[in-house]
DNA sequence: GAACAATTGGGTAATTCGGGTA
DNA sequence: GTTGTCCGAATTACCCAATTGT
C-alpha cells in the first residue's frame, strides 16, 4: 500500500485546487516533508490525522480495508460472547484484550475504529480511557461502553467523558448486535468511496 | 532486519515513482551500489543518511538502528533537561509525553528500547507500567525509574516489577547520563543477541 | 535448474510541481 | 481562504529487454 501522497493527487481527492493543499502545508495545518528537488510529499499517518482534525471524512482509499473492533473486557465469557456474536459480519477484525494497559498498548498499535468498553476493568479508569480516545483527534474511535454496577449518574457523565453508547450488563446478543450496527453505520459515514 | 533496498521499494516509501529515485542516485544525493546486471541497490544506513539530509521523517520501516527512548514525565522542567542531557547522543531518538495514558499509547505505537519514567504520574501507576511493559513478550523495553518521594522498600518492589534502574530526584546530569549509558550497553547487547 | 512474476535501467515526451503574484 | 495563471525545474509515464526474486 501506498504510504505517501502528493499535493495534486490530495487536491483532486478532496475536491480543491493543488494550490489550497500548498497553502495548508505551508500554514502547519498538514504535515509534509519534501523531496530533493522541492516537491511536497505527505505521509499516510500526516494525512489521516488532518483529515480526522478537520472533520473531513477519510476517503476509504487512504484507510485502508477492515473496519477494526477491540473488545476490552477481562471476564472471558463475555468477551468470547461477544466475539462469537460478531463472528459472522463481514468486513471486521476483531481483537480483544482483558486489562486496561494492554488495552492502551493495543490501541496505540492497531488504532480500531471501535472499541467495546468495559468501564470496570483492572489497571486504568474506564472514564479516563473514553476522555482520552475522545481528546486525541488522530483517533475517530467509536466507544461502546458496558457495566453492570453503575449508577443513572454515571451514565451520563460516560457520555460526557466521549462514550457513544451504553450497555447495562447482562445484556442480550441482540441488544448488542443493535448497538454495535448503529456504530457500524456511523463508521461508514465517516469514510468515502471515490468513484 | 533488511539490510539494503531496491529503487521501488524506497519510491513506494516516499509516495515518488522509481526514476526519481534513479535521478537522486545519478546526481549524488542517495549513495547507492550496483548488482553485476547493473541494478541499483541502497543501503539502509546510506538511505537513513539521506533522509536526514534532506529533512524527511525516517519511517519506522526503516530505522531499526536506532535506539528509541520515551521520557514520561509530567514535570516539563525535568522531562526538557533530560533532553538537553541526552541531545548529543548520537543513534538515539528521544520522545517524550507527560501522562501514562499518552505513554502507553505512544508505546504501543512505536516500542521504544528504552523508557525514562517518572513513577508519579497522572493517569496510572507507575509499577503497573513496569510490571506490564515487562510482561509483554513483544517489548523489549529497558526501565529507567525516578522519583522524589518514595520509600526504600518501594525501590526494591520496583526493581521487583521489571524496573531495571531506579534514580532518586533531584539528581544530577551525570547521574543521569551514567545510567543511561549502562542501559545503552544492556539493550546493543541484546541487538547482537537477535543477530 | 526451469518457469514465472516482479523489478529495473535508460531515454524522451508529457505532466505536475513550487513560488510569486493577481 | 481559495483559486487562476505563468515559468523554469522536478517528477512522472511510457516503452521493452535484461535482471532479479520466488
Amino acid at each position: 500500500m501506498k504510504e505517501a501522497y502528493g499535493p495534486y493527487e490530495i487536491a483532486e481527492m478532496l475536491g480543491v485546487a493543488p494550490s489550497s493543499v500548498g497553502t495548508w502545508i505551508d500554514k502547519g495545518f498538514l504535515e509534509a516533508f519534501k523531496t530533493p528537488g522541492g516537491h511536497r510529499r505527505i505521509y499516510r499517518e500526516d494525512l489521516v490525522r488532518f483529515l480526522n482534525q478537520q472533520n473531513i471524512p477519510v476517503p476509504n482509499e487512504v484507510k485502508g480495508d477492515l473496519v477494526r473492533i477491540l473488545i476490552i473486557e477481562d471476564e472471558i465469557e463475555v468477551s468470547e460472547m461477544i466475539e462469537r456474536a460478531l463472528s459472522n459480519y463481514e468486513g471486521i477484525e476483531i481483537y480483544s484484550v482483558n486489562d486496561g494497559i494492554a488495552a492502551l498498548l493495543e490501541i496505540g498499535r492497531r488504532p480500531p475504529d471501535m472499541v467495546i468498553l468495559d468501564i470496570v476493568i483492572p489497571g486504568i479508569d474506564g472514564f479516563e480511557v473514553c476522555k482520552r480516545i475522545t481528546r486525541d483527534k488522530i483517533l475517530k474511535t467509536k466507544i461502546l461502553t458496558m457495566s453492570g454496577k453503575i449508577e443513572p449518574d454515571d451514565v451520563s457523565k460516560l457520555l460526557e467523558s466521549g462514550a457513544n453508547r451504553f450497555l447495562r450488563k447482562p445484556f442480550s446478543v441482540e441488544d448488542l448486535t443493535r448497538t454495535v450496527d448503529d456504530l457500524l453505520v456511523e463508521i461508514k459515514e465517516s469514510f468515502v468511496d471515490l468513484a
